[in-house]
DNA sequence: GTGAAAGCGCTAACAA
DNA sequence: TTGTTAGCGCTTTCAC
């Protein structure tokens, strides 16, 4: 039975299916798809025969179709938090970015939806269970959210990009960025340049990701027999409260280095450091943490910890091939160790 | 027949289909269907029994079965460009958290896909005959690219956010934002302060979008009889052009303020004042544009100007929903007009 | 190594 | 208003 006429040899009116690569190929169904995904069960004369009219056709599977026979879409989901104006959150696009690459090449798409609405894990259930994404990447665990436990009881895959602070016995996949090795990493550089009086300025004491980063520092400071007490600041992630908490540390603590726990409240010390007529770098250093675009394009550069996003999204796909495979595997949490790229300010 | 048992009432073992709702409301397969898909066909109590029944299982529609039956994915193909590092390219990735945002209630998902490779058509072409998207959001037409016509070549539905440079007489639906009316409020803006030597500093005259920018500046000062010669450049998008440009300008053409293609631009500006001990905003004002995170924390504030992505967001969505439907209309092109957030720097 | 049969879960078209 | 039939395009048996 022959179909409707193509118009175009470049443009069939109506997609070619695995009947008419069968057709033209004079095989069957059944053979047409193993040379698709299994092309090694074929006899290479039946393999060249069936691929060379699968080329004339232009024939691409049809995904709903093979979505709905396995039961997979090969699609992972990925929960846009809403924009935070005037922060300088350049983590999460980067990872995006990341993730939209990897996942490519694991043969996976990305299915971006946001989680507004009464429910912030509604979208999750439906999404999930109407067979619209095999498994989730989760990243708000990074904020301390112990929402992998809701997900876990759904039987909802996901690999998390964040440790399950608060939760060690968690049994999910997960990858994460050691945040206390980048701001150590920070502190030593600092103490490198002669820096002795080191400031931090950080997260409210309820964030778990916060007290990560602010232990780095700590520790470093500590182990060098150099001061603490009363150099640590811990406030709202704006700028506005970086240059406050700056402002005061100089006033009271005679701070020559920053250490901060984003680029934003680094971006706050240098408002505070240029109203005072001091110049980043020279007068006072600052450190960042994310490597932000702001970093890369202020005057005259911020120092900032860099979080390996791409190493983390490779990570983090590699995970997710793990929890999807039959019989399905979770390995440990991985730690990755960030870098740090200097800049002008430090 | 019965299905498997149930391990818990909150967590079947196996998703309830359309079937198992039909047998225990007592009604057909297709009363269910109609139930969820269109309501109005059902006697009230007919409707009121199915859709108890839809609770009680916890009763989602498959996707993938669906969509092979309507061939339609519900799914907006996006494609990401890789990461501009060292550029304030903030306006991408609030177009995509204001898709995200707008699609969800228009009932589409975004779909992420990078265009990288041999062929950057190619994930298009793939994404579309495999059925995997109903339609593509495409960005890149913003540049200048002129692959829109390849994609209505393929007759692959898709909206734009840009209009079609240098073909006018394209037939797709598109939505742009007005720059030559944001640098014009910028200049505007400046003039109002009393500026009258105002510099430009733009894209490479092959960028139709960076000569719109432009032709907004040029256009004011003209009217007010000030001078543009001499007055413009036209270099890369990037920190250091921009930085080397207002160098020249700041020596060559003696301006009091800038207006700027980009926030990357902008940053370029803001170095040269740091460098030069000049204060931007008191000495030298400088207005940057896409008002992004850049402008927005750092010192003292860059004054930007602002597309109206969320607007953009929902016209495009709206064009999608059109194009989408049967007869499918295409209206024609919207042009938004952005706006300009004032900060310190001007 | 290849083919035939069956069915994934849903909805368009029609019949009742 | 509701039910019946058929089939979307694919892959998983299981024959051959």
């Amino acid at each position: 039975m022959e179909r409707i006429t193509r118009i175009s040899s470049r443009v069939p009116a109506v997609a070619p299916t695995l009947a008419d690569v069968a057709e033209r190929a004079g095989v069957s169904r059944q053979t047409v798809s193993n040379a698709v995904n299994n092309p090694d069960l074929l006899r290479t004369d039946t393999l060249a025969r069936v691929q060379e009219a699968i080329v004339e056709l232009g024939y691409v599977p049809n995904r709903a179709a093979r979505n709905l026979r396995t039961r997979a879409s090969h699609l992972i989901g990925l929960r846009m938090s809403p924009v935070q104006e005037g922060t300088a959150n350049a983590a999460m696009d980067r990872f995006v970015h990341s993730l939209v690459w990897t996942s490519r090449e694991a043969g996976y798409h990305v299915l971006l939806f946001s989680g507004e609405g009464p429910d912030p894990l509604e979208g999750y259930d439906d999404l999930l269970r109407s067979t619209a994404v095999d498994a989730f990447v989760v990243t708000d665990t990074y904020l301390g959210n112990p929402q992998a436990t809701w997900l876990r009881d759904r039987r909802a895959p996901f690999v998390a990009f964040g440790r399950p602070w608060g939760d060690e016995a968690a049994k999910h996949p997960w990858v994460d960025v050691d945040g206390a090795a980048g701001t150590a990493l920070a502190t030593q550089h600092l103490l490198d340049q002669g820096h002795t009086r080191i400031a931090w300025i950080g997260w409210r004491k309820d964030s778990f990701i916060g007290e990560d980063r602010r232990a780095g520092w700590s520790r470093v400071l500590r182990e060098r027999g150099h001061p603490t007490t009363g150099m640590a600041s811990r406030v709202e992630d704006t700028v506005w409260s970086g240059r406050e908490a700056s402002g005061v540390l100089l006033d009271e603590a005679d701070p020559t280095a920053f250490v901060c726990a984003s680029d934003t409240l680094a971006m706050g010390v240098l408002h505070t450091l240029a109203e005072r007529g001091l110049h980043p770098g020279r007068d006072i250093a600052v450190v960042g943490f994310d490597d932000s675009q702001v970093a890369q394009v202020v005057h005259p550069g911020l120092t900032s910890v860099r979080q390996p996003l791409e190493e983390v999204a490779i990570a983090v796909v590699r995970s997710l091939e793990d929890l999807l495979a039959t019989p399905s595997y979770v390995g440990a949490g991985l730690l990755l160790t960030p870098t740090l790229t200097v800049r002008g300010s430090g």
